[in-house]
DNA sequence: ACGCTCTATGAGTACTTACTCATACAGTCA
DNA sequence: TGACTGTATGAGTAAGTACTCATAGAGCGT
């Protein structure tokens, strides 16, 4: 079963899986340590019920992985190179802001 | 006049802004040379107005930066990172699929 | 001035998303 | 078994997004 979709599909997929702003700060999160979703809520002042969706917007993505134990499911980053797009995203923001400033400026 | 934006929010907002496929269709375009709305719209096959929009927000973003010539307004990326996001999203996405084809696989 | 080309935007619609509440499901321990 | 903890999900709602059509604006040429 080959997959049918186009490069932008699958590039947008992975994007779209990363870039809403709680998701942000769950691969936050997990990029220092495993954790499960009893761990977050708190620490993201997330409903359960609502982290719980976002976790598994990130698995089906296979951004993160999870793994059962006893009671708790949890997770971790599947691929370092999702916190690399993180770190670029900053970059990219940060001059992005630089520059509006810039033009402030001189205009 | 300070962001009071947090990181997680930086991020996003740029990831947002990149994350949709015909925007990724219009990053992997202006990746290889600086183009107008009216060469664009037939190579991805948009609507006008539908592509005059997406390059809004892709400005807005601070990802492309935008400069009239005539009547054309031309583009062209503003951060080059901004393509290493995508090359990095393709290998998430690569890796991810072929890790789904291995759990299939051994299952 | 006029027509022509290219771009931006208002309005309307269909679709998707995030969120919350309540509830079901899964696993542990007494 | 029942009580308890942790997780997933159905249902409903509010908000956001992408898309199209029509139209306005901006800049070129005659």
């Amino acid at each position: 079963m080959i997959s049918h979709k186009t490069p932008a599909h699958l590039k947008s997929e992975i994007l779209e899986a990363i870039a809403h702003p709680n998701r942000v700060r769950i691969l936050e999160h997990l990029g220092k340590e495993i954790l499960c979703n009893c761990e977050l809520a708190p620490a993201l002042s997330l409903e359960q019920s609502n982290l719980s969706r976002h976790l598994k917007i990130l698995v089906q993505a296979g951004v993160i992985v999870s793994w059962k134990e006893g009671l708790r499911v949890n997770f971790k980053i599947a691929d370092e190179r999702v916190l690399k797009i993180l770190d670029l995203a900053q970059a990219v923001a940060k001059r992005s802001i630089e520059t509006k400033a810039g033009v402030l400026e001189e205009g």
